[in-house]
DNA sequence: CTTAGTTTGTCTATCCAATAAACAAAGTCG
DNA sequence: CGACTTTGTTTATTGGATAGACAAACTAAG
C-alpha cells in the first residue's frame, strides 16, 4: 500500500551500496579513501567493507603507496565472483556472451538462424545459453542472471508481445527461460539493450542521459535517463521510429503515416536503391566506398532524414548524447557530415550546446552487452533488497 | 562528490514524510490507521505525529467512530499553516493566486499588461505579489514560496533565457524576486507549470504520467513522469512544439522546418483564417458556434494536426493521459472528434490501450495553479532536508 | 639511529530511531 | 456488570552510525 518504510537495515543497505559503488568506480581504493570520498565514518566503512569481503564481493590486494604514514590496504571488486549471460536475439541470428560482473567478456557464441518459427529458435536459444553456462568458472555466485534483447515489444512480465520481423506474438520468453534454467531472467527490447550497452561499455560511458538510435531494417530507440533505462507508463515506450515526420507521407504498417523509419532506415535505403540494381546494404556500402555518385546521394538522403528525426529527439529530450547504432552505423563515413549539418540546422540552439552526436562503439555487440548488463544490474539490485 | 549517506536522521525524515503523506491523502486518519497502512510501528507513528503537531503541520480534530474499542483520535493536515503564491506571467497579462498548502484559493488577482518591456512588467509583477502577500492570514509558516510560470525557456538558476513573445532575453527572474521578497522562488516554463497544475488540481488528478500540451500562439509541452516534472539533461526540455511533422514544410523561427506548432497552434489557425476575414480566436469560436462551414473546416484541420503531434507523443512517451490546455482548449467542441480519430488511427495500438485524451479542467488557471504547486512542493521538499 | 609527525584501520562508548511487548485508558456488546 | 477490543503511550531492547581514542605502521628530518 505505502512506500517501503525506513529502518536501520535500509541505512545499512544504502551505505553498503555507496561503499561498493566507490570501489567499483575507483578501485583500487583504501578504506580511508572510501571514508573520505563518501563522507561515511572510517569505522562504518571498515565494518561494511568486512561484510563485503565476507560476501566475496571485495578483496584486499595488498599495501598501497604511503604519503608519509602507515601504508593503506588496497581493495578491489571481485569481478569474477559471478557471471552473467547476455543474449541478442536477432531476426536471423543469436548472439550470446558470458561476462564477469564488470562486463569483461569470458566467452562468446554466435549462431545463424534458418527458421524463424518460435520452437526451433527457442531450442537453439536454450542450447546457446546452456553452452555459455558450461563455460563459467567456479565462483561464489555462479551465473547471476540471463538478459535477452529481442526485436519487438516486451511487456513488464517479460513476454514478447509482438515481434514483426520474427512474426512472433505473445511468447512468454521470461517464463520459458526461467523455468528452463532456474535463474533470474530479464527481457527487453533490442534498442533498450543497445542503449544500455553503449551507456555502460561503449560510446556513452559516463554519460548519464542519452538516446540510442538503432537503425536497422526499422528504427528503434532506447532512452537512458540518469543512467537508468526509461520505460513509459505501461512498461514499454520509446517507439520513436514511428514518429511521423511527414504528416501525410508514406503509410506505415503501424497504421501511421510518414513514420521516421519509412525514410531513414535500411529498408528505406534499399527501397530507393532497388532501381539502381542493389538489394542489400553490404553492396551499397561497397559501392559508396568506391565512390559511386548516385549511391553517395542515397546515403546523404538517409543522413538528412536521420538528422531530421534526431533533431526532433534533441528538442524533446535534450540529452547529453545521441548514439547511432546497429547496421546503419557502418555507413558513418557517408552519412555523418549530412547528418551533423542537418541536426545543427534544425535543433534548438539551447539544446545543441551540450549534445554530442556519437556512433556506437560496440558495433554488433551493443545489444548483447546491454543484455548482459541488465542481468548484472539485476544482481546488484537484488543484493540491495536481500 | 558522492551520494548522500544514510543515517538515522534520514530514516526519521523518510518516515515522517510517509506519515505526513498518509494524512494528506487519507485525512481524517487516526494514529492506529496510519500505523496499519504504512507498516510503521504504533509507537513510531505516535512519536512522529507528535513532531508534526509540534511543527503546526497536523492537528487533532476529535474522536472518531469506534468499532468495539477505544475511540480513535482523528488527525488532519493543517492546510492553513502556510500559504503559497502562484503567478502566471503571460504575454499580455499577469495572473496571480494565493493558496493554502493544499492549493485552495484564498485570493486571486489579474492585471492586463500594456507594455512588454521588462521594467514595467517586473514592477507590476512585484506589485501583484506584494498585494497577494498582504492578503495572507497570520499563520505558522507565513508565505512558503513564490512560483512563477513564464512563456519561455528557463535555466536551472531560474533565469529566463529567452521569451520570444515577450522579446525578453536573459532576465534573472529568480534572483530579482528572491532579493525583493526574501522568499524561496521557483521559475518554470508555462507549459511545465500547466502540466503540474492539471496533474495536481485538474484533469490529471491521480494520473502519474501525463503530457500537457499547451496550445496557444505556439505549442508548449510539459511532461509529468511519476508525478514529477521531467527536465532534460541541462534542465530544460520538452520543446515538442518544435518537433518537425512536415520534414520539408514551413520554415519556423526556431530554424527548423515544418514544426508542429506551425500547423496546429492558434497562430496557424489565424493564418489560415485571415483570407476569410477573421483575426482573432474569439471571433472564430463565435463563427464556429453559429455553424459556419468554412470555419468548422479550419478547426478540423487544426484538430487533425493536433492529433498527428499527439500520436507522436503517445508513441514516444506512452503516457497515461494527454491533456490539451491553454486557449485552444476552448475549441474543444469543434476539434475533439477529429483529434480523437486522428490519434486512434495513428498511434500504436499497444500504447493506445491505456491512454486518455483529456482537456484541461482549470482553463486559464492551469499554469497559475501549477506555479503555486511548485512553491508548495518546494516547501515540503525543504521540510525533508532540514 | 632516533624521534617527531602522519596515516591507517580498529576499538569503545554513546547516540538515536525503530520496534516489540506491556500497559493504561476508553470504548463496545451481551 | 464483566469480557473483550481498540487506541495510544511507556519501557526495555536492538542495531547501525559516529566521534574520539588508540595502536600499528610508516616517512622524513635531525
Amino acid at each position: 500500500m505505502s512506500a517501503p518504510t525506513g529502518d536501520q537495515a535500509l541505512i545499512k543497505r544504502m551505505n553498503t551500496a555507496i561503499v561498493l559503488e566507490s570501489i567499483l568506480r575507483g578501485a583500487p581504493l583504501s578504506r580511508a579513501q572510501i571514508s573520505e570520498r563518501s563522507g561515511l565514518n572510517k569505522a562504518t566503512v571498515s565494518s561494511l567493507v568486512q561484510d563485503l569481503i565476507d560476501s566475496s564481493l571485495v578483496r584486499e590486494i595488498g599495501r598501497g603507496q604511503s604519503s608519509g604514514g602507515r601504508k593503506p590496504v588496497m581493495l578491489e571488486f571481485i569481478a569474477t565472483s559471478g557471471y552473467a549471460i547476455g543474449i541478442d536475439l536477432g531476426v536471423n541470428y543469436i548472439r550470446g556472451v558470458l561476462t564477469d560482473l564488470q562486463g569483461a567478456i569470458v566467452a562468446e557464441r554466435t549462431s545463424a538462424l534458418r527458421h524463424s518459427k518460435p520452437e526451433p529458435v527457442l531450442e537453439e536459444l536454450c542450447r546457446c545459453i546452456a553452452e555459455l553456462i558450461a563455460e563459467a568458472p567456479k565462483c561464489a555466485y555462479g551465473i547471476v542472471g540471463i538478459g535477452v534483447g529481442v526485436p519487438g515489444l516486451v511487456d513488464d512480465n517479460g513476454s514478447l508481445l509482438f515481434a514483426p520481423n520474427l512474426k512472433w506474438r505473445d511468447v512468454p520468453l521470461k517464463r520459458l527461460l526461467s523455468d528452463q534454467f532456474c535463474l533470474p531472467v530479464t527481457i527487453d527490447n533490442e534498442a533498450n539493450a543497445g542503449a544500455l550497452g553503449e551507456q555502460k561499455y561503449g560510446a556513452g560511458r559516463q554519460i548519464p542521459n542519452l538516446v540510442y538510435v538503432s537503425v536497422g531494417m526499422g528504427i528503434g530507440t532506447g532512452l537512458v535517463l540518469n543512467k537508468l533505462l526509461y520505460k513509459g507508463a505501461s512498461g514499454f515506450s520509446g517507439e520513436m521510429g514511428h514518429i511521423s515526420v511527414e504528416a501525410h507521407g508514406k503509410p506505415c504498417s503501424c497504421g501511421n503515416q510518414g513514420c521516421w523509419e519509412m525514410y531513414a532506415s535500411e529498408l528505406a535505403l534499399l527501397e530507393s536503391a532497388r532501381p539502381l540494381g542493389f538489394d542489400d546494404l553490404e553492396s551499397l556500402l561497397a559501392a559508396a566506398a568506391s565512390g559511386r555518385e548516385d549511391v553517395l546521394e542515397l546515403f546523404q538522403g538517409i543522413g538528412e532524414y536521420l538528422g531530421i528525426g534526431i533533431a526532433n529527439i534533441v528538442n524533446v529530450f535534450n540529452p547529453d548524447a545521441v548514439i547511432i547504432g546497429n547496421r546503419m552505423s557502418q555507413a558513418r563515413p557517408w552519412i555523418e557530415e549530412t547528418l551533423r549539418q542537418t541536426v545543427i540546422r534544425r535543433a534548438l540552439g539551447f539544446h545543441l550546446r551540450n549534445v554530442h552526436l556519437l556512433f556506437a562503439e560496440l558495433g554488433e555487440r551493443s545489444a548483447m552487452m546491454g543484455a548482459a548488463e541488465m542481468a548484472i544490474a539485476g544482481f546488484f539490485a537484488r543484493l540491495k533488497t536481500v
